[in-house]
DNA sequence: AAACTCTATTTTGTATCCAAAATAATATTT
DNA sequence: AAATATTATTTTGGATACAAAATAGAGTTT
């Protein structure tokens, strides 16, 4: 049974808000996996459950192709992406090479205030419930990047971000990986404020590194969630 | 005025065939400069110009916006996305990051036959006319990272080298470049054949970087066209 | 009973239609 | 005459309607 997923209505980024209410909404319910893997999506079904015609939902269902959490076959019924241990690393591959380069091209344009306003974002983790954790965790990261100023590359991460998402809901951050995390963080600061890019793309590859390693941890405990 | 572009009608995923069609063209116009950065395109226009509805063009704007061709904004008509440096140089930085990591991930699943294949397509640069090869540059290097069998990583790849297709496109290959890029090219298989991902990985940066600073130098030359 | 074929139903893709928003054009005011 | 306000036109977003493809079901055959 999957655990309530720790990001909750990120807002999604499309022209009109009906269709970007139904990309929150179905990929709310897949990554809690209340949308199993492999379960057929019918337009006209969904039409009438979000009580819209099937168009927006034609262009919701598009958009949760690009972002990966559906897969498409022409004439056939939409259906919700596979999950894999491939997949998995896959992403987390991924983030770390996109994410070290964002930091090693954000380094270079940092103020102190941004610098500031992440440190900000550490505070509230810390004082926050375990809930909020995975959202929160994000935006500390996406502060720090947006100062490279480059939209494509960050678009990116936020992706593979939403991606990770949809593994990362089913381990629950325990108190272990949340100190290592917290100092991570730290470093990561101090890494920033010497303005020294090797070591905060050091951390960062650590830093996500770990969480896959919280995961498989996770995963190779309860063998019983293949798909 | 730009010169025609180098890759050809590289074949675009979509479920309808129609719609993928009509984003092939398009992407073409945008790639080639017919379109230009900026230009509206009104969904009724194209849609009489392409002779279907307004339904497939629609359809079509959504993707070229998730492949960066196109910006879109509420009840606003599409536009032709906005070239910079910036933008360019974001690209390229993404795809030695993706590139990198794909050779290194590939290399231990590499099998002979395959290196052969990638072989074999060199060769067919060398004989070919200018034209082809940008597509079979593409080609040979997807060849190779295919064997990382990771399909997340490969789409990433593939759309940064639509994107970049923009700008490559305004340098025509010329002979002291495509000299450096054959001797790279054998110097990578042999990187592969020896299972050495540290040398592949170098050998990719260096030869993403270098058709990155023959489009730098070209621009830099004729500076008449920023936007 | 299992496999196959043919038919009925569902579901998608595209076209057409209407309302709301944005753009362009015109008139009005200073 | 320049700037603003108002109206008309264009253009998009969404709903409805219909044809082609895919799925499901019944019937038939082996």
């Amino acid at each position: 049974m999957p655990v309530r997923p720790l990001a909750d209505h990120q807002p999604i980024d499309h022209p009109s808000p009906q269709v970007a209410e139904i990309v929150s909404r179905l990929r709310e319910e897949i990554i809690s996996g209340d949308l199993a893997p492999g379960e057929a999506l019918g337009q006209e079904h969904l039409a009438s459950r979000f009580g819209v015609s099937r168009m927006p939902v034609r262009e919701a269902i598009r958009h949760l192709e690009s972002l990966g959490f559906v897969t498409v076959e022409s004439n056939k019924r939409a259906r919700v992406a596979a999950v894999s241990a491939d997949d998995f690393l896959d992403i987390f591959d991924m983030r770390v090479a996109a994410e070290t380069l964002a930091i090693r091209r954000a380094i270079p344009e940092l103020t102190n205030a941004r610098i500031d306003a992440a440190e900000a974002i550490q505070k509230q983790i810390e004082s926050a419930p375990l809930g909020g954790f995975g959202d929160l965790n994000m935006r500390l990261h996406m502060t720090l990047y947006e100062a490279c100023g480059r939209p494509r590359l960050l678009a990116h991460i936020l992706m593979l971000g939403n991606a990770a998402d949809r593994y990362l809901c089913m381990v629950k951050a325990g108190p272990t990986y949340r100190e290592k995390s917290d100092r991570e963080h730290y470093e990561l600061l101090s890494a920033c404020r010497a303005r020294d890019a090797d070591a905060a793309a050091d951390v960062t590859a650590r830093h996500i590194g770990e969480a896959r390693d919280a995961l498989v941890d996770y995963l190779r405990e309860i063998p019983g969630s293949e798909s």
